[in-house]
DNA sequence: AATTTAAACTTAAACGATTAAGCAACTTGG
DNA sequence: CCAAGTTGCTTAATCGTTTAAGTTTAAATT
């Protein structure tokens, strides 16, 4: 790489000290009291050195790197990415950049990338802790890191956090099927004690309850690592000896494998089994009868994050905690 | 933030200057003889303060900051996703961290990105380039940045780039439905002048030439940015006047938009039309006949990619061209 | 015993910005 | 005409590392 232009090769060029570049280029002429003509000398020689100011130069004397860190499980996983885009584009417009990092909810993987942008000094964090991971966010807590949580948040820490409403998300959808007929509804969800989870589970059984079918509350619970193969094989077994005439999903990724699952066995939805997915996926369009889904409201929830983020970053301590609406779209899915 | 734990605080501690301390902690203790006792006390010191290097004073001094910049199309779509995981991957193995930015095949945005990444300092650049952007580029390539380009190239410029062997790609796509008894083919491609969309809007003209179809040549171009309602729109048009009995989508997203259109327009597929699509998509799986589609190898190009980039990094000033060949996953949707 | 070599450190400059404090050379007010 | 203020800069410290170039003390060699 070719050397760059720094602030001193200005001044040398325009015969003034880098202070005085520096203020100019910094629109402090005015309250420096910088003359007119040495102003407009210092830019020229600027624009004609092509001069681009060393953002880590200026973050080690500011102490401040204009960058957040974001920790997601799978950035490869569209709902990740498009948080990702939305929290990229909110950035951008604060003059902040955005470094980020996938734990596949692992507290291995996650502890290294929060040392990493820690060291790198970011400004702050957007994550979406993993399960047993409570001690790496403590401590960027006890660092007093700003910091917000989404996705999921850890009732016991007091961070910031921006979640869906998860309970009532399904909570609605048991009673969506009710209303349609079914009774005998089951869940799939993954294998996991974090709050979205949990409170997922929550929703699905208090529903049933309040509908009278305690006896029928069925949950399934699978591993998150495994590989699509594996969970549409236990969804596939399943199944084979159905006892349920619904079932819900609790996340997108166990979504598809069901919806794989279903095909593979050719159920007939609704017919033989109502089905409702989270978070939607072109492929619930496609399915023989479109899904029924939980929609998460992504576009806000970024951008909240971000907004939250910024104002702790400008000094505000308080925590700020945002439990956000669903919305069920509603389609052939459940007869 | 909490006022964090520097070399100097060690050195207190301990009772030695930094530069031995600095030694100890990266691992220079016998190449610079620091005794024994003395290291042991640095790192019992560092572990016990909870010392964590600032990454930014040591890129300052060091003119590194072990960052990569990845410049995408957008990262909230799947393709790209997917890639930014594997650069991520393959980057944390050895040591580097992603910096990330979606131009939305905007040069305006695009431009802002670079220039943002460069005054970041970081040391290499991996982007998907958008149309016009040749001389931002170029820019790069005069100030000697590392620099590898994916998904596309810029013929006229000296980089390396890892992209797919389009032409072959489609060309082989044709010949599978001339294969299968189609012969009125058309394509539906973005209006982009860059070699990965002339690359497959030639393998689609000289696949028909040769096969003699050369009467039978009908693209369709969209414009990128349109919403998908609207690509959707412009497809379903050509639906209805239907003179092509085999369509081959350019991308992912108009192979989405074209299976809404289809779905909408209720032509039956394989038998009034058969579809190509590209990348794969799990709504692909659920199309009433699966679609047949052009699949990347997208863990090779990611690596690939990374690999090249380490390489230029590391003095290597040769450019590396590599063009991966595509695989057709032929399933029902073409008879 | 004088000289060289080695061991175990320290000193201080450097990276490229920011910024508090200082200092001439004017201008102004009384 | 002199003190005070204003203008237009400069000086130099600082952020937290890295690292070339010393320095001191002890051991080895001649």
């Amino acid at each position: 790489m070719s050397k760059k232009v720094s602030l001193k090769d200005i001044a040398t060029k325009v015969g003034v000290s880098t202070a005085t570049v520096s203020y100019v280029l910094n629109g402090l002429e005015k309250e420096k009291r910088v003359g007119v003509e040495v102003a407009k000398k210092i830019k020229d020689a600027a624009r004609e050195l092509n001069y681009m100011p060393n953002q880590i130069a200026r973050s080690l004397r500011k102490g401040s790197t204009n960058t957040i860190g974001l920790i997601v499980a799978d950035i490869a996983n569209p709902f990740f990415g498009q948080l990702a885009r939305i929290v990229e584009d909110e950035a951008i417009k604060h003059n902040y950049t955005v470094i980020f990092g996938s734990s596949d909810e692992d507290c291995v993987k996650s502890e290294a990338l929060i040392d990493t942008f820690v060291n790198r000094q970011v400004d702050g964090f957007i994550i979406a802790p993993s399960e047993g991971c409570k001690s790496q966010i403590n401590a960027l807590i006890n660092r007093e890191v700003p910091l917000v949580l989404i996705d999921r948040y850890l009732p016991q820490l007091n961070t910031s956090y921006v979640v869906l409403d998860n309970f009532t998300a399904v909570y609605d959808a048991v009673t969506h099927l009710v209303e349609k007929g079914h009774r005998r509804i089951g869940m799939v969800a993954y294998e996991n004690s974090l709050i979205h989870m949990s409170e997922r589970i929550r929703g699905y059984k208090e529903a049933m309850i309040d509908h009278q079918l305690e006896k029928e509350i069925r949950i399934k619970k699978i591993a998150y690592n495994l590989p699509r193969q594996e969970m549409e094989k236990i969804i596939g077994e399943m199944l084979t000896h159905l006892i349920s005439d619904a079932l819900i999903f609790a996340t997108n990724a166990l979504s598809l494998a069901g919806l794989y699952a279903v095909k593979t066995n050719q159920k007939k939805v609704p017919e033989e089994l109502a089905l409702i997915g989270f978070d939607g996926n072109e492929a619930f369009d496609f399915f023989d009868s479109p899904l029924t889904y939980i929609k998460q409201p992504l576009e806000q929830m970024g951008r909240e994050s971000v907004r939250i983020l910024l104002d702790e970053m400008k000094g505000n301590t308080e925590n700020q905690h945002i439990q956000m609406a669903s919305k069920l779209i509603t389609r052939a899915s459940c007869g």
